[in-house]
DNA sequence: GTTCATAGTTAGGCAGCCTAACATTTTGGG
DNA sequence: CCCAAAATGTTAGGCTGCCTAACTATGAAC
């Protein structure tokens, strides 16, 4: 429990952090729209980069509902991205695994994308770099507890 | 201009930075989904609470087109929360304006938005806090800037 | 005062998400 | 065993939010 002093000071600081990553939602979109794969796209491929994983675990990971991860999942396959198996160990499940091609598309996108906010980057100054790499994980504990 | 060396170390900032940003979108996904107003909708009666504005001012501030911020704000008309005339000094335009219920709408959802957002920050210790606090402004450049 | 630019709306379409209903497979209690 | 319940996906249908293209109405320029 707090006292009301730091309760304000912890609202404020809620307000300004809800105004930036409003801001942040509009960035990340806009590195969205240029003909490649979406954000969610690119979650999906790089999870299945680490290893072979169900259609539950992406809807899950992604925060969608199951059905709308298999929508996902079918455009990426009929893409030749990913590919649909049976698991062998139960065969309700299935297994969403990278194609090569997928493998390709998704390095080189999000090499790209790094790229793109690395220009970004590149306009801070040292300290600012520092101050922001030192506030990601403290925001990555955040989102973990949201 | 970077070297090389420095370059690898934008371009890791760079991913650690997309990937919390990805997080953070969830994050600000599941705070919309509780049955009252959406991230888009607290957007535009926050910048109707300051000034009455333009349709096309609207859709500029969102990121989206002017036929896509008409369709909202008609929504928002339909619920009594914004109202919209003609401007007097060119009646092509058309300003939206909070109405009381509006602002009140606004100022609610406002609150119990900071008040769950303050509910996890009070988890973090003070140090944190402060390098939140202090990161803000910075990812706030890089907004600006993309 | 015609012509061009500006501000919005309307119409139609697409993508992504949802719930509900369904088929299939696994699990587990009797 | 065996049948009921749980788990995993898919299909079907619908909603919302965004888009572009086409249109109306007003203002500005020459």
């Amino acid at each position: 429990m707090n006292s009301s002093a730091t309760d304000v000071r912890l609202l404020a600081l809620a307000q300004a952090f809800r105004t930036t990553l409003r801001h942040a939602v509009y960035l990340s979109r806009s590195m969205d729209g240029d003909g490649e794969l979406t954000t969610m796209q690119m979650s999906t491929l790089s999870m299945a980069a680490e290893e072979p994983l169900r259609v539950s675990r992406v809807a899950a990971n992604l925060g969608i509902r199951v059905p709308s991860a298999t929508e996902q999942i079918i455009k990426l396959e009929q893409a030749g991205l990913v590919s649909r198996e049976a698991d062998p160990t139960d065969s309700r499940a299935v297994l969403v695994q990278l194609t090569e091609r997928g493998r390709e598309a998704w390095e080189a996108a999000s090499q790209r994308r790094n790229e793109r906010v690395a220009a970004l980057l590149d306009q801070l100054d040292d300290d600012d770099r520092a101050m922001l790499a030192a506030a990601l994980p403290i925001i990555d504990r955040l989102n973990a507890r949201g």
